[in-house]
DNA sequence: TTAAGTATAATTGTCGACAATTAATAAGGG
DNA sequence: CCCTTATTAATTGTCGACAATTATACTTAA
């Protein structure tokens, strides 16, 4: 995993072990979307007793990777169209308030060390070829790091402690990551000059228009596929 | 309790009705906030074992009522004023984009039953002199019908599942159950407006401003307060 | 008297077993 | 042959006990 949680200690307790192996494989997609989870297979499988595992299962459903029912059990959600486009809204309200917040209270260290890191990003751009680098590692770390400059405690166990989970979810499972690489490079430079300047209306906007973007982008790639898997009769 | 949490089904399992029972106990206050919980101690209130208090304690920290720490136990969250605006500045987020997409989705029934339930809230506030009942139910109910018009199952999670017990903590802890129902009455009337309109924008435009000025009013109040507390020299 | 270290007590984490509920299967009637 | 009902099997919920960790109290040395 390229990037660590940075909201969350390191797991000391075995239930906390097992809760990431199965983070992992819920979100890899080793663990199928909506398939049914049993307690006593996966206990036996992990080598630990049912308590141990329910805990985890615990963890797990409060960052929605698994939803329960009383007395039948739990399931992995699986991962539908209107989830993804759900997620994304949710993302643009609550990531677009945090960059308003941010550009609000980010510390001027803070705000340095963003532009220095889209910088030196900006470098390896260009040097390499394959800018898959920059989509996955830095896009994750640039909204990580503007959520957590908001420095609002509810706004960053939100996105980082529960929807950022299923963010990549949806990126494994449907196999984005993608193009959009430069413009949303060009995006990030915008948005950090919105903070810089401490313009927190301006960054929000931004910020919204920037997932925004990207939810676009989902639908565009799969109204394509559907197409490409009806035929059309011409 | 005047209203449920509309998402939830009837608790069934005993963890379930402790937890309801918790719940209540630490949104009314009858559990100090930031207080220590004693397991042993609450089990045996309860006449549970620890492992059904500790489900019950689970939902509790999914909702954001209490705090975990590995090896060292729960606290009930404290209230602090920086929380209570931390929370406030989600409700703007959520709730605005919440009420964007109920004009875009809210069926034209769901839109005349609102309508009819704020003409009848409006019969009863002229009757009765003392306006608390409409801020209390007839607020949460107008939230809580924008939130579930919004057809978005994320957002209804989010909002109803976890920041509402929240702000029903801030309310009683904080003794808010105030003024502003005139005020409050006719922002809600021009909310629907523009739900029944289609207009989105303006719609999330109005519920930010409705929440902010909830917000404000809210640090006035406490900006009082603290003044009564410290009298000046003069 | 204070400070550090140790020993004791209390709390949390984990385990395996039993009870209650749900799902699967078999039997019977239409 | 299909649908309903009864019985069995499997799964989830709950319990009490033990292990591991943390907090408290006491002892001892500076």
């Amino acid at each position: 995993m390229l990037l660590q949680n940075p909201t969350k200690q390191a797991a000391v307790t075995t239930a906390d072990k097992v809760f990431e192996q199965l983070q992992h494989a819920i979100v890899e997609g080793e663990m199928a979307a909506g398939s049914k989870i049993s307690e006593p297979e996966l206990a036996k499988h992990y080598q630990i007793s049912r308590s141990t595992l329910r805990e985890a299962l615990n963890r797990l459903e409060k960052c929605h990777l698994i939803e329960r029912k009383a007395n039948i059990g739990s399931r992995v959600v699986d991962c539908t169209i209107e989830g993804l486009l759900e997620l994304y809204i949710t993302r643009e309200a609550l990531e677009g308030m945090a960059c308003r917040q941010a550009a609000l209270n980010m510390t001027d260290e803070e705000i340095a060390h963003m532009q220095n890191m889209l910088a030196h990003h900006a470098g390896d751009k260009a040097l390499q070829d394959g800018v898959a680098y920059y989509q996955e590692e830095g896009d994750v770390d640039f909204h990580y790091k503007v959520i957590l400059g908001s420095h609002n405690q509810q706004l960053i166990n939100l996105i980082c402690g529960q929807l950022y989970h299923l963010v990549r979810m949806y990126r494994c499972q449907f196999g984005m990551h993608s193009p959009r690489a430069t413009r949303a490079f060009t995006e990030h430079s915008n948005i950090i000059q919105a903070i810089s300047d401490r313009d927190g209306e301006l960054a929000e906007l931004l910020m919204r228009r920037h997932i925004a973007a990207s939810r676009k982008n989902i639908e565009n790639k799969i109204a394509l596929q559907k197409a490409a898997q009806e035929p059309q009769e011409t």
